[in-house]
DNA sequence: TAGTGGTCTAGACCACGGG
DNA sequence: CCGTGGTCTAGACCACTAT
């Protein structure tokens, strides 16, 4: 990594410094290396602290460093590629794709979910956690929305508590017949429930990908599932684990 | 909008701060309507004005407030579902998908394309590029990646320059017999020139959408397609326009 | 306890947009 | 020109992790 220069450009010096750390990185560090500290990096470039954080802040955000809090700064592997939807359509909880029922619970949930929904105001809805492990890291938390007219035989017996009963309304769940499913993905920040589970902080950019399942001509079920953006590459299709890397902005001028 | 209070909590300023301001939001402001200044809203709550603009920041990645210099903060109008890859599979440029060819070039594109494409090191790729509207606003910026062994029948006659040149090598891919295609979203920063072309800053994030096409047993071409993670909302399926929101983190706690 | 990143402050100046 | 958000500084203190 060079020196001390970093001439006056028009450019912002943050993102000036951010291409300058980016290329360093490509040649000089090899992944899980530890980087200097923010207040020596500072020093280095010339800067003060908080312009140089804006330029690590990118960096995050592109995938290309983890900074964690006590610990220092490294360099993060490529993104993990983690399959949406693959092959097909079918309901959650069927077959091993990495999701992990956490518990459930039984509400009236948030206005928002209502309306995806188009359940009534007042219908109590299970709200199922779940949470998705890919190469030993949590990738994503998940709240699934299913009206309790979705699965109006679920016993109480079979439900007691916890996972075993979040398992119970998946089970219930996928004895309809799917008729379809349509998705969307966009940019969210983790509240604090999520952030405490993908080990992020509060505000941490994720990628809220929102899923209806539709049966009996309706949506019996909507889930809500946060990606950790900053590691994760979602797929779509059958190619799930092609390396694509160097990222995107790799196209930078 | 509250008055000045702001407790000690356990919790950062800014994140405090970020749902104090989502609320009123909700309640207080129409879409469209401008935000008292920076200097004025950091006094008001009593805080400095950077801890201000990092709850402001916040909201404007989820999408809530759209901020714009020498201007003001406006609030945001809910995301645009924008489809991507609706109904089956078909070759970029067919129909009006929003989608306007802007110019084209030939040359060996970047390493990371190179490797996508699993070309040679040397071969030459035509690189189209694009850029997508919708209600208005640009809301994509695109670069297409075609090896020229995929249109060979290319004849300069046909592309002399510019966009009409980016058409006729769109044309000429749609000769083939697309075989497949997979797809992979993940967060980006846009550099320098999808930022002028989404009216954003360098270093905006950015919904990347790569998109591999396939005939004759290989990849065909390559999309790379920058969107405003701020205004869209990806949508795959075919309920493109169905009105969900209130956005993510809307569950918060 | 020492060292890291995370938060916060109170200023300054700059770049842009609209009168 | 003025007012806006964008950049940058030089400090301070806090929260967390490892030792």
């Amino acid at each position: 990594m060079g020196t001390t220069q970093l001439e006056s450009v028009p450019e912002p010096k943050y993102w000036h410094l951010r291409t300058v750390l980016s290329e360093a990185l490509d040649s000089e560090f090899a992944v899980g290396e530890i980087l200097p500290n923010e207040r020596d990096l500072a020093a280095r470039f010339g800067v003060a602290r908080a312009t140089l954080r804006q330029a690590l802040e990118q960096l995050e955000l592109e995938g290309r460093l983890q900074r964690r809090r006590g610990v220092g700064t490294t360099v993060a592997p490529p993104r993990v590629g983690v399959a949406v939807g693959a092959s097909g359509q079918a309901w959650p909880g069927t077959g091993d794709d990495g999701w992990k029922a956490v518990d459930s619970t039984l509400g009236v949930p948030s206005a928002a979910v209502v309306r995806i929904l188009e359940t009534g105001a007042e219908e109590p809805v299970h709200t199922v956690r779940r949470s998705r492990v890919s190469h030993g890291q949590t990738v994503a938390a998940e709240l699934l929305h299913i009206p309790a007219a979705s699965v109006p035989d679920l016993s109480a017996i079979d439900a007691p508590t916890g996972a075993t009963r979040a398992r119970a309304v998946l089970r219930e769940l996928q004895r309809l017949t799917l008729e379809g499913q349509d998705r969307a993905v966009e940019l969210g920040s983790a509240n604090t429930d999520d952030a405490k589970e993908l080990d992020r902080l509060p505000g941490a950019p994720v990628l809220v990908v929102t899923t209806r399942f539709f049966a009996a001509g309706r949506a019996a079920a909507v889930s809500v599932a946060t990606y950790r953006a900053d590691t994760c590459r979602l797929t779509f299709g059958d190619s799930g684990n092609v390396e694509i890397h160097e990222g995107p902005e790799s196209r930078a001028s």
